[in-house]
DNA sequence: GATGAATGAGTGTTCATTCAT
DNA sequence: TATGAATGAACACTCATTCAT
C-alpha cells in the first residue's frame, strides 16, 4: 500500500515532534516565565503553547519547578566557558573587550529572552530558596566573576584608574540590569525608550561608564 | 453602670483606631506588597499586620487591587512639588545638586520602602493596566522630567559636556533602579553586596557617572 | 424590632452549627473513611455530608491526613484509661471480665464504627507510614497490653492453664478482628452471617476460646 | 544473512515470552494487588514487573478491572475438588484432618499469596459488585462448605461436642483470616508477631480451638 | 462598625486508557 | 504484536471575597 502524503506527514510530524517536545516545552516555558513570572504562569498554558497537553509536560519534567530549573540550565548555564575563553584570549584594549562583551550579551542573552529569567528569580526567588541558591551559585557568581575579571584587566593594564573593582563591577551590572528591564518589563520605563536603538544606547552608556573609569574615549 | 478604667481605655483605643484604620492598613499593605509582591501577599496577612480582621479590610477597600492602588496613590504622588521647588532654587553646582537629590531619594524613598512599590509595578503591572497608565503618567513622567531638568541644568551651565540628555537621564535612572533592587530583592545580587555602606556606595556610583558626564571630581 | 421566627432559627442555626462543625466533620469523616477507605474518600464528600463546603473543612483540619488523625484521636485514643480502670478494679472471675470487655467493645467500638478505623489502617497503612506509627504507638500497643493484662490475670489466678500469654492474646485479637470485618466489610463473609445475633455469636466464640484456655464453662 | 546466536536467543525468547505474556502479567498483578491493593497499584508497575510495556498489558486485558478479575479466576477457583477429595478420603482423626488442612492452606494459599486476594476483595469489593458475587458464589461458599464438612465430621464421629456447626466454622475462618492479615498487612499487628514461627503458631491456635471443641489433645 | 465563618473557583499533579507507529 | 507518547479527568488544597451576626 502506498503511503499517502498525509501518512508521511503524520509520521514525520510524530517523530519530529517526539524529539522536539522537550525543546518546545522549554521554549514555551521560557517565554511565559519571562513574560508573566513563575507563579502566574500556568503549566497548562505552557503545554498549550508547546502544542501538547498538560499531562505530556509532566512526562518530561517532574514538576513546574523542575521545568524552571531546566529552562535556566538550558539557557544560561554552560555559556560561561565560551565567555571565559573569549575574555582570556582577547587581544585588544579592555575598552574594546567590554564593548564586545556587552554587545554579545545583548544579542545572545537579552534578545533571546534568556536574560529575562534573571528577573523572574529576582522577583519570586523568596518562594524558591533552593532555586535561588542554585542560581546564585551556578549563574550569578560565575557571571560576576567574569565581569570582575575584565575590570581587573583594565586596571592591571593601566587603562583604568585604580578603581574599587567591586564597585566598578556593579556599575556594569546595574546597566545590564537596566537594559534587561527595559526589554522585558513594559511597565518599567516610559514608552518612548522603546523607540530607541538599544544597541546604540548600550554602546553609549558603556562609553559613559568607561569614561568614568578613565578609559580613553574611542579614537 | 460605672465604666471601669479598662472600659475607658478600650473605648479610647477603639475610637482612635477607628480613624487610623485605613492608614494602618495602607502601611501594612505597603510593607507586604513591597516585600512579597502583589500576588504573593495574602489579604489576611495584611489585615493581621494592621491588627484587624480580614472582613474589616474589605470595609475600607473594595478589593485587593483597590487597596494596592490606594497604596500607590498614598505613597508616591504629591512629593514632586517639593522636589521641583528644591531643584529650581538650588544654588550650588549641578554636581552637588545631583548628590543631594540622590541621597534624599535614598533616604526618603528607598529607606521608607516607597521605592519598593516601583518594583511591584514593574513585575506585576500586567495585571493592572490602568494602574500602570496612572503610574507612568503621574509618577514616572514627572520623575523623569525632574532628573532631565537637572541634567539639562548641568549642560546649560557648562558643567557637563553636551550630552544626549535623554541618555544621561537613564544613566541615573539605571543606578537608582539598581540600588532599589539591592535594597528590596535579596535574590538580585550576591550576598556580599549587602555588607556595603549603601550611602557611600551610592555617592561613589554617582561620582562615576558624573565623571562620565565630564563633571569635575569633588575637590 | 421583634425578631421573626426565621431570624431566631437562623441565629440559632448559625451559632449551633459553628460549634458543632468540627464534630459534624469528624463524624462524616469516620463514616466515609470506614466505608470507603482513606484514599477513596474525597474530602469534598466528607464536607458535603457534614453540610459544609470543601473550604470549610480545611478551616478546621489542615489536611486530609490531619482529619484522619483527629478521627482516630476522637474515637479511639483516650478510651483506654476507662478500660484500664475497669479491668484493674474488676472483682469477678476473669471469665466474666473477658465477657464484659468483649461485649462492651462490641457495643462501644464496633456499633459506633470506631473499630472500622482499624481496618482502614490495615489496608492503606503502607502509604501513610507516620499514621501507622502513630496508630501502632497510640492505639495498638495500649490495646494489646490491655488484652494481655486480662490473660495474665487469668493465668495468675489459676483460672487458665499456663498459656503462652502472647499467643492467647492473639486468639482474642483474631476474634475481634473477625467480628470487625463481619460488621464493616460486606464482601468478607457470606451474607447469611449478617442474620445472626452478633452479640450472642460473640459470647459463644469467646466461650470457645475460654474453653480452650481451660476456663470452666459458665455454670 | 546468517542469524547470530544472539538473534536465535532473541527469537526464542520472544516467542516463548509471547505465549507466556498473559501469565507473567497475571503473576505480576497478583503480587502487586495483594501487596498494595487494587486502587494503589499502578498498571504501569504491573507491566514493568512483567517486563512489558503498559500498552501491551491492555492488549491482553481490556482494563485494570478486567485484569483483576482474571487474577481472581486464575488463582483461586478450581482447587476445591482436590480439597474435597482429600477430606472425603481422609482416614485419621478429625483433629489430624484439621491440622493437615490448615497447614496445607498456609503452604499453598498464604505462602503463594493467593489468599491475599481475599483481602483485596474484602477491602475494595465495593468497586466490583459482580466480582464480589462471583467470589461469594465460587469461592467463599465452597470454602465455607468444606470447613463445615470437616466440623460436622468431628461432631458425627463424637470427637467434638455437639457444636453449632456454623459457629464453629467461623472459629476456623476467623483464625485463617487473622493469619492472612498477619502475613499480608504490615500495619495489622505489632511488629513483634512477625518474628514468630507462623507454622507453629498456626498449629497452636488450631489446638486452642480444637480444645474448645472438646477434641482430645494430641496424644 | 467589626467580625470571622463560609464559600468555591482555580491550579499542580497523577494515572488509566488510547492510538499512531 | 508491541510500543510508549499523549491524553484528560480527577483530586487535594489555597485564598479573595461575602455576609450573617
Amino acid at each position: 500500500m502506498i503511503p499517502t502524503i498525509a501518512d508521511t506527514l503524520c509520521t514525520a510530524k510524530r517523530s519530529r515532534r517526539k524529539e522536539a517536545r522537550p525543546g518546545e516545552l522549554l521554549s514555551a516555558a521560557m517565554t511565559l516565565f519571562t513574560e508573566k513570572g513563575f507563579a502566574a504562569t500556568r503549566v497548562e498554558d505552557i503545554a498549550k503553547r508547546a502544542g501538547v497537553s498538560k499531562g505530556t509536560l509532566f512526562l518530561y519534567f517532574s514538576s513546574k519547578e523542575d521545568l524552571f530549573k531546566a529552562v535556566v540550565r538550558e539557557n544560561i548555564q554552560g555559556r560561561f566557558s565560551e565567555w571565559r575563553e573569549m575574555i582570556d584570549t582577547f587581544e585588544g584594549s579592555t575598552r574594546e573587550l567590554i564593548h564586545t562583551c556587552t554587545q554579545q550579551w545583548w544579542e545572545h542573552m537579552v534578545n533571546t529572552n534568556a536574560a529575562g529569567i534573571d528577573l523572574v528569580l529576582i522577583n519570586e526567588g523568596e518562594h524558591f530558596p533552593d532555586l535561588v541558591h542554585f542560581y546564585q551559585t551556578e549563574v550569578m557568581m560565575p557571571g560576576h566573576a567574569l565581569v570582575r575579571t575584565v575590570i581587573e584587566r583594565g586596571i592591571a593594564k593601566g587603562e583604568f584608574r585604580p578603581l574599587n573593582a567591586e564597585y566598578a563591577t556593579y556599575s556594569l551590572v546595574a546597566l545590564m540590569n537596566f537594559m534587561n528591564l527595559v526589554k522585558h518589563k513594559p511597565a518599567f520605563v516610559l514608552p518612548q525608550i522603546r523607540s530607541l536603538d538599544m544597541t546604540h544606547y548600550l554602546a553609549t552608556q558603556v562609553d559613559y561608564i568607561l569614561h568614568g573609569f578613565n578609559a580613553p574615549s574611542a579614537p
